[in-house]
Formats: structure tokens, sequence, C-alpha cells
DNA sequence: ACACATTATCGTAATATTGCAATATTATAT
DNA sequence: ATATAATATTGCAATATTACGATAATGTGT
């Protein structure tokens, strides 16, 4: 074994898992906190800010696109993404209506 | 090589990627629930409820507690776990604050 | 102290993630 | 069309996570 059972989940907890995990890797964090900064975004920008190869920021930018938080446009020569922000408040809530439902019956 | 380089970041997206982690797995995100909509809560449950070995339970719950969300007493027989409101709070007001910092610039 | 029930830990196997070098692709400008 | 620069993909190695059976540890009640 060793995989994950994602199917004997709900399929509201496995969103709230999957939105977790694209903020689940500190890269991935400082790559968002780094567009959100920019006005417009170039990825070898982001390699020298990280600290991280090219191939490996490419990969957590995938990620970070796969998970519906990016839309990028080419401006000129460069590839500028940006953060979307319909997708980030979406996610805001799913994560935010977690917590609050988590909250009864604690102490 | 493939370990993460949590060194590189800083401490602020290291510690937000750590509470990240505890819901980026759907079995964590469910226990959780569980535990909260339980007045009192028994690890056997869980395991009759989610649907994963007694084994496997008790180690997702170690992550949680060492993340700080669980406070646990002995209630006669069973060990009762409950959520740390305070804990939990924390980590709510810890995303939201990088939910709102990264929605500048957004589109 | 002993039996019983519950929870934690260990050992192991399978899958997933992370990271990078090398290569391929893509878009722009000449 | 070609050269150039930026980004994506591939292949591979190392580490991390997930899961479970077996076993150990812990606490309760008699």
């Amino acid at each position: 074994m060793g995989a994950s059972k994602i199917n004997i989940h709900t399929k509201n907890h496995n969103k709230i898992a999957k939105i977790a995990k694209v903020f689940a890797h500190p890269a991935r964090v400082a790559i968002l906190y780094y567009i959100s900064k920019k006005e417009s975004c170039i990825c070898n920008d982001i390699v020298d800010e990280i600290g991280l190869s090219q191939a490996t920021i490419s990969q957590h930018l995938q990620v970070i696109k796969n998970a519906g938080l990016l839309k990028g446009q080419f401006k000129g020569k460069r590839l500028c993404y940006c953060i979307d922000i319909k997708k980030l408040n979406e996610f805001q809530d799913v994560m935010n209506r977690y917590f609050i439902k988590t909250q009864v019956n604690s102490c």
C-alpha cells in the first residue's frame, strides 16, 4: 500500500486537502507571495529570488497553475503570471468554512 | 536531490507550509471534522468512521497533535481528543493573513 | 498484580514529492 | 526563416508520505 486512499473520503474533504496541498510547500508559498508583490512577474526572476533551479520553479508553477490559481499571458518576450483573485478567494472561503465548522465542540 | 530545501525560505513561509500540510491529506481533514462533531472522541470510533487501519489513524493523529491542534485527556477507559480552538484560530489567522497579502496585484 | 481494551510504535512496502541537469519547446524580434 | 531568450518537459536520484500488520505500551477496573 502506501498511496493515499482518496476514494474513501468525501468530495469536500478531498477538495480541502487538494487546496491545502498547494500551500503545503514553502517554495509555492514564496512563489505566490512573490507574484503578488510584482506587478508583472517573470519566471527567471523567481528563480533568482527563491534560490531553486529553473526546472524546479517551473514544476512548482505547474502545481499552482493546475490548481487554477494562475493566469498567464505573454507580455513581450516574457511570461507574465498573475494570481486569479476569484480562485484565491474561493480557496480562502473553502478553508474558512472548514475552519469555522471545525470550531464546534473544540476546547 | 529530492528533499525539501526548507532552509532557503522565510520563517513565515515555512510556518504557512507547515500549517497547510496538516490539512493537505483528506484523512486528516476528515479526522478533524469528525472530532469536532463528537463531544467526546475515541480513536477506535474514528477507525470505523474513516475506513483506515488503527495504525494509520494513530499516525495521522500524531501529525495533527504535533501541529498542536489537539488536546487529549483520558475519560474512563478511552482517550478523548478535542480540538484546541486557540491553535485552530491561530492557524486560520495565519492562512487568512497570507490570503489577504496574496490578493495584491492579482487579476 | 492481572486481564482487558485502547492507543502508540516499529518494520516494511508502495507511492508521492522534491530537486536538478539536460533537453525540448515556445514566443519574440530581427 | 533564424537566432535568441524564456519557459516547459524529461529522466533520474533522493527523500517524504501513506498505509498496514504485528507488537509494544498504556491506562482502567477488578
